[in-house]
DNA sequence: TTAGTTAAAGTCATCTTGACCAAAACTAAT
DNA sequence: ATTAGTTTTGGTCAAGATGACTTTAACTAA
């Protein structure tokens, strides 16, 4: 990596610069199988260090916004979607994680439904990859994937977070699918069904869903707003 | 609150400032009851903005040390202790923390064990407090010790964290104040002691507690690292 | 009408949890 | 020395949660 004397000083004496990244995640379904898996969006550096490669969508930070109005931001700007979920995930502050400055990047996670409009916005140096394969990212953004998906796995394990992957109305089916594909392993259907139903924050409607080629099921909602941050102030 | 014409303009150009600050927690024995209480160290405001007031320990970034090694430093000037637990809180970021200047704030949080030392660094400007009789601190941070008490209470509950606070060799009673102390609620001690024994992390010394009023508990001993941060990098 | 598939409900053994009981081991008071 | 008091330690029991599995209901496609 090149590195002038003029970076070094700089180093030496510029404060650190502070950006905000975003991990997004959506889930599409996959190519062969149709099942959902999990897809992230990424952006080509356009400039060094790491030109060409991918990585977080990501910017500074303006004046006029709070942390978790510039992630949403870099959402929007990146996939033209609103997030369905957004909490900060971790403030990454290494001092080599940019070869030329010191650079703290506070990031934050997403969790989106993916409409036309997410594909709509890929482009040459915007596109979204299966979270599984990613390949070498620029910086430390590999790492900081990898910590975002242990979150992820975590909120989907312990939190009631997986709805919002999902539109208002879903089936259980839906629901175990989306388990399934961020866990990576199959679930009983019937004893998945006893958990979830038995979970005050899912309500149960007299809808059905119509068309498919078996019995339908029943359509539920999800009631209840997340995130215990304190930026989003509610529950645990 | 005052606010003059150059700190707006202020305002608007310069870039956010960052800084670390850290909630230090402490158990040691409460006056009257004797048992363990939960305490915090806060320093004095020495000047404006919140001149007076108490605030967390905290200060500026340096350019050659990690964000956990700068609080670290906050906690070894502030208590002349070393953390034996460290783990980031929260960037907090909101746009009217300080009523001069944006800035950002990333808080971490210890768990030190109580020694002379502690004490010894008291001084006019630096004093311990019980965490639920901290009075109006500077800044945001009430909200911030707030959310900290929420995290050291998840971890405890779930986690293994609560050795931390003692030391090497440890009675399950002992654990178990500890338990009490930061949940403030009372355990059964049988139902409690089977818990902790089943976790494999907690190993058996052939060592009892001698001197004590009754009959002697043996001593146990903690064997494993934590930290799930991708600082930390251990387990989870 | 039947075969195939998913939805939904239920059974059963195992594990965990909270409430409670009792013996063991020590000190302090009588 | 004996007894009372306290803590440690091991145990039981019922209620609830969990995982593996079976069965019935409801629909489509052949």
């Amino acid at each position: 990596m090149y590195t002038s004397a003029a970076n070094v000083a700089e180093r030496r004496t510029a404060p650190p610069t502070l950006a905000i990244s975003t991990v997004i995640f959506a889930l599409r379904p996959s190519e062969k199988s149709g099942r959902p898996t999990l897809w992230i969006p990424l952006v080509r550096r356009i400039r060094e260090p790491f030109k060409g490669l991918w990585a977080l969508p990501g910017g500074p930070l303006t004046h006029s916004e709070s942390l978790q109005d510039a992630a949403s931001r870099n959402l929007q700007e990146t996939t033209g979607l609103a997030p369905s979920y957004l909490e900060q995930l971790y403030a990454f502050g290494g001092l080599h994680r940019s070869p030329s400055q010191r650079v703290v990047s506070i990031v934050y996670w997403a969790l989106v439904q993916p409409t036309e409009a997410a594909l709509a916005d890929e482009s040459e140096n915007v596109r979204w990859f299966r979270a599984d394969r990613l390949g070498e990212l620029a910086f430390d953004h590999n790492a900081i994937v990898d910590y975002a998906l242990w979150r992820l796995r975590n909120k989907l394990a312990y939190g009631s977070i997986a709805y919002h992957f999902l539109g208002e109305y879903f089936t259980l089916a839906q629901v175990r699918e989306v388990y399934e594909a961020v866990l990576d392993r199959q679930l009983d259907p019937a004893n998945f069904r006893r958990q979830i139903t038995s979970t005050p924050e899912i309500e149960e409607t007299g809808e059905y869903l119509q068309g498919g080629k078996h019995r339908p099921p029943r359509l539920y909602r999800f009631t209840g707003r997340p995130g215990l941050d304190p930026d989003n102030r509610s529950t645990p």
